[in-house]
DNA sequence: GGCGAACCTAAAATCAACCTGAGAATCTGC
DNA sequence: GCAGATTCTCAGGTTGATTTTAGGTTCGCC
């Protein structure tokens, strides 16, 4: 996730890209307005945060000039201008959400969280392990070279398995969340679709495997 | 525009209702969460407005359950709690945005209008997929060389499988989504609108299909 | 080193999930 | 009230994901 934070005040500014840094955010910050129309032209961000009040290019003008451009990108104003007016003028010239300093660190990140989930609902809800991606919505199990469409026991096995990298899952506990307490599948099919993922991991050429511990369960490892 | 307002206090709902008439709004008010869902589920709204305290189902869990069906619904969380705590709760459990009480009606307002408006922008009049394009002021599914007009079950499928292409889409997805809760239609309609669609589909000489994955859903395809 | 239990996997068998044509029931515009 | 469009049920057919089977291999333990 790339975003752009336009804040003219330095002090802050740090502040903010330290805290989205943390929560595993790329942050470009710029110090006008200009700066921050160069960069969204040039750079393709997952979302923006404008400080209103800044020199060269306040940043409504900055947000109507992008919208003007067809540009739906999420974006969010984060000023002092505490003023009901002023949260309609911003709105309304576009922003997805307004914020008012003083902020909360929590309450920023949730709120870009819920602006950029709309805009990416379709690219979202990937798990990654090495050079292996499960895509929730499509159901594929893609590496950098290739891609599989897993089927439906597949994918919520591979899934219960990269929701916990490196633990294990017992045999038991894939037969209860896979398959549910009155199945009367015997044991082994967990087996059999063991056998199948590690096919498909291998035929991807993953650098990730699934490993199995006599009497305990199964766990994704890193190979060595 | 049509709206949902969840709100069990009746003055505040009433005042509430009359501000958003006056803005050309029309609007449904409910007093608890399981009538929020039912309505919901039964209708075509633009927006939501929901309290979080409410009885027989809090707001969060009507947010949840109305997220996990897949529908993306633009919705605004409208309460007492304003604790930083619950902002985060609201909004990652799936809100658009988090509006505390007291609030001004122009800033409610506002806040509807950017809500509706991200939403609405990805509603583009066409969507389009291949070489096939669905109007969806006319109902009419093209390719280069034809067109028909769609039935509007076939469209509204039609239409949940362009804005989602590639991710499967479960046949319970499909009957919450198109026929709703409340609706005695066999499991098996779905199926014969998916033979119709791709009927259709064929007769355009369409490069995507639907394509089945068993225990799992339908999706839109490139074919090979 | 021998034994049994736990794991592996190719291949066959199964059966619910899916497909589709026919037609009944319902709605809609004229 | 009629014609046509739309929505839905039913029934018989097909298929491929899931499961079982069966014959291996590996591992820990005495």
């Amino acid at each position: 996730m790339r975003l752009l934070l336009a804040e003219d005040e330095l002090a802050l500014s740090r502040v903010i890209t330290a805290i989205l840094n943390k929560n595993n955010y790329e942050v470009d910050a710029v110090y006008d307005g200009e700066a921050a129309l160069d960069w969204l032209a040039a750079n393709n961000y997952d979302g923006a945060i404008l400080d209103i009040m800044m020199p060269k290019l306040d940043g409504i003008s900055v947000l109507r000039r992008v919208r003007a451009g067809g540009n739906n990108l999420p974006i969010l104003i984060l000023t002092a201008k505490s003023e009901v007016d002023d949260k309609v003028i911003g709105l309304d010239a576009g922003a997805n959400d307004y914020l008012t300093k003083p902020f909360a660190a929590r309450e920023l990140l949730a709120r870009i969280r819920a602006m950029t989930r709309a805009q990416s609902a379709q690219n979202s809800s990937e798990m990654r392990m090495g050079n292996i991606c499960l895509n929730r919505a499509t159901f594929e199990l893609s590496s950098p070279t290739d891609s599989f469409r897993l089927a439906n026991k597949e994918f919520q096995m591979m899934e219960l398995l990269l929701a916990n990298p490196r633990h294990l899952i017992s045999t038991e506990q894939f037969m209860e969340r896979i398959w549910g307490q009155d199945s009367d599948a015997e044991i082994n099919v967990v087996w059999v679709y063991v056998s199948y993922l590690r096919k498909k991991l291998a035929a991807l050429g993953a650098n990730i495997q699934i490993k199995a511990t006599r009497n305990a369960g199964y766990s994704l490892e890193e190979k060595p």
